[in-house]
DNA sequence: TCCGACATGTAAGGTGTTACATGATTTC
DNA sequence: GAAATCATGTAACACCTTACATGTCGGA
């Protein structure tokens, strides 16, 4: 499948960047569903030069600091645009390692049981305030953000990462309070 | 972190299993949240052999037909509940190919990401009739799902699988809404 | 008798993480 | 001057999938 040969062209295609940008942009918005480390990145980003799809000047930061900034190549491009009308198979399995724990629940008593669920709402607790403001800045910018604003796909994974979460929290609720003790 | 690893004692744990059997369960309801392949899965139960977590016993099929039944050792079982109870972080990337293509969207005309989320939205509406059965066959046996119940891990999975196919429709419905054209 | 399910394994290759390794630039 | 950030790469190892490989059993 190569996703990540496909999310460095899609990141490309916005504009130019290096193996250092890209590895920061997995760290921001599109991180909540695709990330690599710089170890991945730097290794693909020579594949993709060989296979035509990217290619790149160096340019001088500073005196010395060399730094490859990469663009997508017409090729490149066609590449993208083929795998993103491209029919993607949801995978059957989306690894929750937090689930797997709830799935062995009788393997725990009722205490032990509600405080596992108590320390998971906790630590996801926390990463909602942090999205709802990101949203909200986006949303202020420009009410309602719509399918031509550049902002689009920033929205998007904002507000489907704020609901996932949000959904997550209030099924956890639920659950505590079924379990009950 | 060798999750497989207590994927498999927290499954011998609810009872004695084979190889082939544990393929399967990963095949069921467990599978929405974690699963392996038999190829993965035969090593990992010899290692965890060599390590005392687990056992078995050569059962005779038929006539010739062997059988290795596994079953967890005390040690395994102190070795499930320490990570039952012990704190896993949250991964801040929960990977998603769609989410990915939908950042990407502005390299489609609106037409192709009309079609892309159309698409995203039908692939995921078929799993969850399915899934609402299952509960339902759940919920009719014994209303209220309890923490006492031996089908609570298994109301776990199921109820959170399909709220989660729930949240990911009524987002797709929405920014279908949005996308307009 | 054939087919699908049961049953177990290995090999090769792709994907991903952690650690090793080095150096320049900017900011306090 | 020290620390954080910018910048690029490789090595070793862990994890996961696809393909190769073999054979039995039960039912239609």
């Amino acid at each position: 499948m190569r996703v990540l040969k496909y999310a460095i062209l899609g990141l490309l295609d916005k504009g130019q960047l290096s193996g250092y940008d890209i590895t920061s942009k997995f760290k921001e918005e599109i991180g909540h569903f695709w990330s690599a480390k710089h170890s991945q990145i730097y290794p693909e980003l020579k594949k993709l030069t060989e296979e035509g799809f990217v290619e790149y000047q160096i340019v001088i930061q500073g005196t010395k600091l060399e730094k490859k900034v990469y663009s997508i190549t017409e090729l490149g491009k066609k590449e993208l645009h083929e795998w993103m009308n491209r029919y993607s198979p949801i995978p059957d399995t989306q690894k929750d390692e937090f689930m797997l724990k709830a799935y062995f629940v009788s393997s725990l008593s009722q205490e032990e049981a509600k405080q596992l669920f108590k320390d998971q709402l906790e630590k996801r607790g926390q990463a909602i305030a942090f999205l709802e403001e990101r949203l909200q800045e986006l949303e202020g910018k420009e009410e309602p953000v719509s399918f031509s604003s550049p902002d689009f796909g920033h929205y998007l994974v904002l507000s489907r990462a704020l609901e996932r979460e949000k959904g997550y929290i209030s099924w956890l609720e639920r659950m505590i309070a079924k379990i009950g003790g």
